[in-house]
DNA sequence: GCGAGCATGTAAGTCGTTACATGATTCT
DNA sequence: AGAATCATGTAACGACTTACATGCTCGC
């Protein structure tokens, strides 16, 4: 039931198909919430059928036609009440870690390598993130921001992102070097 | 596919009934891979049929039988193949972050409420952690560990762990204030 | 000409959660 | 007396992934 909050909020900052959906989603919000173009479709029409987004059909030159969705006001109302119910515990699935975990019985080298690899795609998202902290900010500092932006939310969850990855680049590697020392 | 070889990892320190291992898994790995104790059960029961773990009767008095799971040596090879395989990249679902992301238009005093709730759990699991690397470092240095330890990939984990939850207690104080800057 | 991008979906399958069932024992 | 712990599961449901289908356009 969350994956239809994902994409009410992910709309808010102006209507989009599908299409363009899911690669929004992909860079504003895969940081706590992913997920793929097929379930993103079957979610709009949920929420169009629910009476939370509205469609419209825009018939493009040399482009397929396309249906753009936007939040209704009952879709705006259910978001409220949404922000008021329980949270359940963030989860984290991570398979690299399993890896990691059974290392020392298993090919250190390869999941050196792999931390490695992992580091670097750390590395192409914190840039991603720093990217998108600069062009909300626009000059501004943090505090002047925070007073005058019209949403706080997605940079909130920016700074989120960032911090996130960046100590995970940092972890990465740290625990492959120690596995390599290890493997003499 | 993973959960089958965090069951087998989180089964490598000893053998253990599926009801144990549920609550050892909720320690020792549920920091990158959830599982409930019904998914548990039936993962154990597909390994065993596989010839990955090895199931003994214990009979208890006073208590229910059970069934203590062992790792094969077909289970070891299993996971050292594991180790070897490309990982996809780490997935994370939070409602809480949904609920930041749409603060703006939602309420603002419930959000930084259940920030506050947040951090309070975060602030309990890092002190969990932070046992729990005490416990295995066992008054040595982290080098000393490092080079020494028969096995390093848990600590690794647990300091990743740590540090994780340590930063997201520092972010929800610093979000819950900046959404309640803004209530005014 | 070929792959990548635009645009939307269906169908099938796997994975994960929730609710329920059982029944003894130990703690409050 | 009632709740929590031990111990294992089934059944139903919901969420998520994978594979596939269609067809047009643009850049190389």
């Amino acid at each position: 039931m969350s994956l239809r909050y994902a994409v009410l909020a992910s709309l808010l900052p102006g209507a989009a198909s599908g299409y363009d959906l899911a690669k929004r989603m992909d860079v504003s919000v895969a940081n706590f919430w992913h997920a793929l173009p097929t379930q993103i479709y079957g979610e709009l029409n949920g929420l169009e059928r629910d009476g939370l987004v509205e469609a419209t059909e825009v018939t493009q030159e040399s482009r397929p036609t396309k249906r753009v969705f936007a939040v209704t006001e009952a879709g705006r109302g259910a978001l409220a009440d949404y922000t008021r119910l329980p949270s359940r515990p963030g989860a984290i699935k991570d398979e690299l870690l399993i890896k990691v975990q059974a290392s020392d019985m298993g090919d250190r080298a390869a999941v050196a390598a792999a931390l490695d690899g992992r580091g670097r795609s750390c590395g192409i998202k914190l840039a991603v993130y720093e990217a998108l902290i600069a062009d909300l900010l626009r000059g501004r500092s943090e505090d002047a921001y925070l007073q005058t932006a019209r949403r706080i939310g997605p940079y909130l969850n920016l700074r989120r992102g960032r911090d996130f990855e960046r100590e995970n680049l940092e972890w990465c590697g740290w625990a492959a070097g120690a596995i390599r020392a290890r493997a003499r």
